[in-house]
DNA sequence: CTTATTTCAGTTACACTGAGATAT
DNA sequence: CATATCTCAGTGGAACTGAAATAA
């Protein structure tokens, strides 16, 4: 059809999941020098900037199958960085918050995977990161959705990306 | 340390990853249709655009295992996209060629992934495109270099990301 | 004997799936 | 009974590791 179709190693898309794989690549290390793993900080990340969460809560904001918040919610848990209660009022739901432990934990973090992230962006000067901030942000607003609209039907649980 | 460090979840990093996670399983889902994954769309691609390659040649330019080459090429020479042939100079080494057959999957595929890249971009302008285009190549370019400059000393097999 | 290339086999982490338990 | 939340066990593809076989 298309005489010259680009290439798939010259697609935009695919150059952003080589580089997001290294990125991530990247911060995980981080976060495996204390012991954690990049879901132990979402969710540490997450109750910080929020709040308390339910198990589920955590699972739609961070996009994450609610089976694996299991575990990553029990390794914080035995690690004391979080506490686990039952809602008095909604018995079914499993209320997730930080401890102070994990307050220190996420703030010290943060600044080791700000740096990393910094390391990341080398390349681009301060103009240019913030444009590729924008336009991350626009573009996984864009991907999230079109993936929501396709639900099949009957998908209450698990409404993710994956269907 | 850093009081107010940046959370994970609004690192360019982290959505990059995520938005490259996602992204890649669109083109992924594409591949799927006619059967194949995005590593042997890299291969065919990686053919077609610069002839014949060695096993080894193809892990290096494509930055996979070499070991997992070898399935890759062996899927594709089963469904009769490629030609293994055992160099005549150096016996070691396997030349991986494609055949009209693959050329033309190697076509018609490519066009089908450049639309889903299009709609990936969807909420880009053409100018962002570009320069989104080009601050990817930069990082990635950083990043490969960076990993490359860490070998540990004995590095002679697996010269890649992951050490 | 040492090195390069390919090959095979096995491991790990990740994302996902499905069934079931408990509560509403 | 129908639904929501959580829990556990298992699947599959991707990425990686280590060791062999063959040839130089």
């Amino acid at each position: 059809m298309n005489p010259t179709a680009p290439g798939l190693l010259t697609l935009s898309s695919f150059l952003m999941s080589r580089t997001g794989q290294a990125a991530r690549r990247r911060l995980s290390n981080q976060a495996e020098r204390r012991g954690l793993r990049l879901w132990h900080v979402m969710v540490l990340c997450a109750l910080e900037e929020e709040g308390s969460h339910s198990k589920g809560e955590l699972a739609a904001r961070l996009d994450i199958g609610p089976s694996d918040v299991i575990k990553v919610v029990d390794d914080l848990l035995v690690a004391g960085y979080v506490t686990c209660t039952r809602s008095s009022a909604d018995r079914r739901r499993v209320h997730v918050d930080l401890t102070a432990r994990g307050r220190e934990a996420a703030a010290g973090i943060n600044s080791d995977l700000a740096a990393a992230d910094d390391e990341v962006l080398a390349p681009l000067s301060g103009e240019e990161r913030l444009r590729l901030f924008d336009m991350l942000n626009r573009l996984n607003g864009h991907l999230g959705q079109a993936d929501a609209g396709a639900e099949p039907a009957g998908a209450r649980q698990n409404r993710r990306r994956g269907r």
